[in-house]
DNA sequence: GCGCGAAGTTATTGAGTACTAACTTACTGC
DNA sequence: GCAGTAAGTTAGTACTCAATAACTTCGCGC
């Protein structure tokens, strides 16, 4: 295999192990195990252990960028918002996708690497631009669909189960949504 | 100083140190020098790490409910829901408070310890209760209500500047907020 | 002033971890 | 068939960290 293939797997094994135990609770043996290769053999293939990570967070945000441009082609204001809205709750029933945005979120705020918060920063505010300008939204709607997908990643996080009361103000496809999540092998 | 006294300043330590670098990412030495008290000494006072963590995250849940409970108190209805609005807005200008609710999170979705996960969960949903039964809001105002948190507690976390244009949708007074705990020493 | 319990210390251990150095294996062009 | 290079290994180092054991100091009743 050549080293940008295995690149490519140890990327995606990174995302898996950074995205169920975080940063620090990762060891780099963890995901050479996963992608089936010596633990030295990383270092050969990424500088470091933060280089793993950025790798690993520049690849979530890939993913749900290119979710939401996907979801909002050929539409425009509240038929692109919501297409967007469906698009992203498929996304997260991949449950490290999910879990590696709310390790991002943490990661961005402890200051050990000040440019890997900034790099975090300036992908989500794309996000938010991305959103923006397929929409047309207003800065009340956005406020909404942004509040709208944090809290279901905070109760897809928690673990909150589908029949739960906190999930009742949500339609019926976030709820179906919640119990596939679960519903995933670990 | 008598233990009982010692052991709340190490739960004082261990919120702050915890919220900054997450469960994996302090040490127990982190936690003893803010106490200004020698590392092993913590064990005498807690069964082990995951004790303090686990009292940090009951110390951060008693003052959110607790926010709550005041706010609320001799309120109803919607004056009731905006009061607990306006009241998590002060506490989380603490960003040790917040930051650790963020590591509270992503600790529930790391399944090393299903017992702190059901402790979270129920502690949540307690919030949740507490803010359902003060207000009497709908299904719908309730994912508003904590939605629009959720998000503040993101941007907050990420660091998103208060003139950045993701606090559009937010009143003057979650703006004025934000920018104080940037304002805020670490 | 002396025993005693509570508050606290220093020294240590054993496990884990990021990263390096040096070696091996397999494929490719000539 | 052989030199060279790319892919991968084993062995090891320096360090951190949670937890234990054994020792010290201090205040108080008598």
């Amino acid at each position: 295999m050549s080293a940008d293939e295995r690149r490519e797997s140890v990327i995606r094994a990174a995302v898996v192990e950074f995205a169920r135990t975080g940063y620090h609770g990762t060891s780099t043996e963890a995901i050479a195990r996963r992608v089936g290769v010596s633990q030295p053999y990383l270092f050969r293939l990424f500088p470091g252990k933060q280089a793993l990570f950025r790798a690993a967070a520049e690849r979530c945000f890939d993913r749900t960028a290119e979710t939401f441009e996907v979801a909002a082609d050929g539409l425009s204001g509240a038929e692109a918002l919501e297409a967007m809205g469906e698009a992203y709750s498929l996304l997260i029933r991949d449950r490290d996708v999910l879990m590696l945005q709310m390790q991002l979120y943490v990661a961005a705020a402890s200051a050990e690497d000040p440019e890997l918060a900034d790099f975090i920063r300036r992908r989500w505010t794309e996000l938010w631009d991305i959103v923006r300008s397929r929409t047309g939204a207003s800065d009340e709607e956005l406020t909404g669909f942004f509040g709208h997908g944090m809290l279901i990643n905070t109760l897809l996080a928690l673990g909150i189960p589908a029949e739960d009361r906190c999930w009742d103000g949500f339609d019926g496809a976030c709820k179906l949504a919640a119990a596939e999540v679960y519903a995933q092998r670990r």
